[in-house]
DNA sequence: TTTTTAGGGCAGCCTTGTTGACTTTCCAAG
DNA sequence: CTTGGAAAGTCAACAAGGCTGCCCTAAAAA
């Protein structure tokens, strides 16, 4: 069935349905001990993985609408609003109106913002390098790649929003 | 700037923030991706994540207690309990009384419950067929080395307790 | 100017996580 | 044998964070 372009026939191996099933489960295990370290935080702090979410979005991109960033995040505005609200109580985010557009909200970080970011940050850096540094480079330009490949091409656009380091 | 196969010592550039962070938004990106196929198929069903994830993993080892799951999962068994009675009540799983422990329960799916188990999975594992495709048998590699480096050690247990395929 | 459209906020619902208290069953110690 | 604790599972009630619906204000279009 399937043939990916490679010279011989055995290379399909990698695509049998057991070979599949235990990519899902990889994915489904991983996903949990990368969200750990910073899910711990959190808690002291009483917050939860949304706010985690705003906060590393709106730190990569400080200044941006409730808009974009709904659209980042592919929750409703309602839902957001919610995390932002607490957030903005907390003293973490500061909204301010637009200055051509006053019905946007430009978010960003205050300081107090940008050291829970760092400390959220550094946490799921920390266990990223040890994975990275596990597997080596190789590895880590493989994932990628099968990561990019498995976005939806809506999501993607986000993602290569970023800077690239390549 | 990322080198990944060098041989020297600028190796370490695949550990710069830069690339952490890029790991990070990817991992998030494309856990979305994961899960979209399968959770529009749910919401056909009135069901949610924690349905297939039951449904998964009593596919995976039929009769499998009620405990087990639990660990495997990693929530609680009051949360678990929910979301098995409708599942139960639904006709999709049976728990059978343990022959020689009667206190535990024994989880298999019915017909329907394995029917649905193979519309989520194959929603699920088109969508991973594709981008293993896409990526190619190396990218496979170093995609699941990485995945297995993140997992919390006592994850991990449950992961390699899968029949391995190589 | 008036109407339509877009950004954003509030209220309330639902799923799925949590802890707490309870029942049944098993096993081990007296 | 019985009794007391541990283990498996159920029921109740609460919290976080998704969702839809409704509303207000600002901007843009008619």
């Amino acid at each position: 069935m399937a043939d990916t372009g490679a010279p011989g026939g055995e290379t399909l191996l990698f695509l049998t349905d057991e070979q599949l099933r235990k990519g899902i489960e990889a994915m489904f295990f991983a996903y949990r001990g990368f969200t750990a370290d910073p899910d711990r935080i959190l808690a002291k702090h009483d917050y939860g993985r949304a706010h985690h979410r705003a906060i590393h979005f709106i730190n990569r991109e400080p200044g941006l609408t409730v808009t974009t960033l709904i659209s980042v995040l592919g929750v409703t505005k309602q839902s957001l609003n919610r995390v932002l609200r607490t957030l903005i109580e907390d003293g973490l985010v500061e909204s301010r109106v637009g200055k051509r557009d006053k019905r946007e909200r430009h978010l960003f970080l205050t300081e107090a913002g940008e050291a829970l970011e760092r400390a959220l940050t550094e946490a799921q850096r920390a266990r990223m390098r040890a994975a990275y540094r596990a597997a080596g480079p190789q590895a880590v330009a493989g994932f990628r790649q099968v990561l990019e490949a498995m976005m939806d091409p809506n999501l993607r656009r986000h993602y290569q929003m970023l800077k690239d380091d390549a």
